[in-house]
DNA sequence: CTTGACATAGAACGTCTGTTCGTGTATAAT
DNA sequence: ATTATACACGAACAGACGTTCTATGTCAAG
């Protein structure tokens, strides 16, 4: 459909396709105002009636929950449910990580397709493969998936990309600043001791790990 | 499920079912009602409760149109539309059909799926495989498999299984008693002369063919 | 003959349900 | 300033809806 949906139409597509999923049949007018937001059962037709006539579903009239998604319907709550995140590049032991530019594409030369469901908010997200064993000791495989998010600080406990300068050497560890300015890099694999390094400038945070995807097939 | 349906209770499950695949949405009570020829809710009501029980579906209390199916009554209704019929043989050109003895198993060694929507009342069919292209003249091919009911006799223009005795010919075609006692067998492919028999004790009527079924992959 | 399970039926009821009506605000175009 | 459109809201309404209650009948078992 080339015109778009108001954020009221998408909640009330989206409500309903969950709502049959879960329940085989479909919620009452009052019922969708309630996930909705609406208060009144006349402005959920309303909105019913527009979402028809631009063919997401189907009503029978005066019929208790006498209502349809169409196949557009379905596409549309589908599409809505996907994010596209660029693949930017690899991640290696020895080198730091692609990181984007201010403005970068969505829809760069490769990109990966993931759900919203598990996500969240895909604002400032991209991917990156692992390339390489170096990154073990925080359970990541070679050619694991790493979802990132671009940020040069992260809270204590958070897992970094992190860019060790002296040793020309990209990690992903927890982070943490301890008191009195030294930085504790601590793997995920506990059996593997951190790594301290006293002066905090030669760390360079490059992003937060936001999600970790290993294809086995 | 071990315990069987009432009639009534298979029917509101195959009209439920029906309904919510035409429709996506469950009827009401009432429209179950009018389907099953049940004047009363409260009867309705109480063989949907039977049908809760015995786990062919779900109820939501005090919803309309509040039910749902489940799997194993998406399989009752599925295998009450499905009919298994005796694959008894083979017809050839050259020796009369194989006739299913008069206590012959619904499951034979090999069988064939069809469904009641195409068939009908199943009692007394048996399938049988052409082998040969001697029914040609029957429209039927090498490979087809006959759907048969077995009777002696057929109306006028009906297709039967016809043993052909001073021939010892096995044929299929559209059998006419004329006046007078000939008997004229009719090929299905009008460009072919049909076969006069003057005596009747030369030709046998094995069975009635009800449908011809052609695999083409 | 009695009892219990199963099945049927109609009436009555409270609640659910979708539609209609009247009204209001915001925005864009004329 | 006026008009059209989109979107919002509450109130009222008639009818749909499922449940409850009461009554009745059939059948098998004791």
């Amino acid at each position: 459909m080339d015109e778009d949906l108001s954020k009221r139409q998408q909640r009330i597509l989206e409500f309903v396709s969950d709502y049959i999923e879960e329940n085989g049949y479909p919620p009452s007018i009052r019922e969708i105002g309630a996930a909705a937001g609406i208060s009144s059962t006349s402005v959920v037709s309303y909105n019913l009636r527009r979402l028809e006539e631009r063919g997401y579903l189907s009503r029978d009239r005066e019929v208790s929950r006498g209502l349809k998604l169409t196949s557009t319907a379905r596409a549309q709550v589908a599409s809505e449910a996907i994010v596209r995140l660029p693949l930017l590049g690899r991640i290696v032991a020895g080198e730091p990580i692609p990181v984007p530019a201010s403005d970068f594409p969505l829809m760069g030369d490769e990109t990966i397709e993931l759900t919203r469901d598990i996500l969240g908010d895909p604002q400032g997200l991209y991917a990156l493969q692992v390339e390489g064993n170096s990154m073990i000791d925080a359970l990541v495989h070679d050619g694991d998936i790493v979802i990132m998010r671009h940020q040069r600080r992260v809270e204590n406990g958070e897992m970094a990309a992190v860019w060790l300068k002296d040793r020309e050497e990209m990690t992903l560890k927890r982070f943490y600043q301890e008191e009195g300015g030294r930085v504790r890099l601590q793997p995920a694999n506990p059996t593997v001791k951190p790594i301290y390094v006293d002066d905090p400038r030669q760390v360079e945070v490059q992003g937060k790990v936001v999600m970790v995807i290993r294809q086995l097939q």
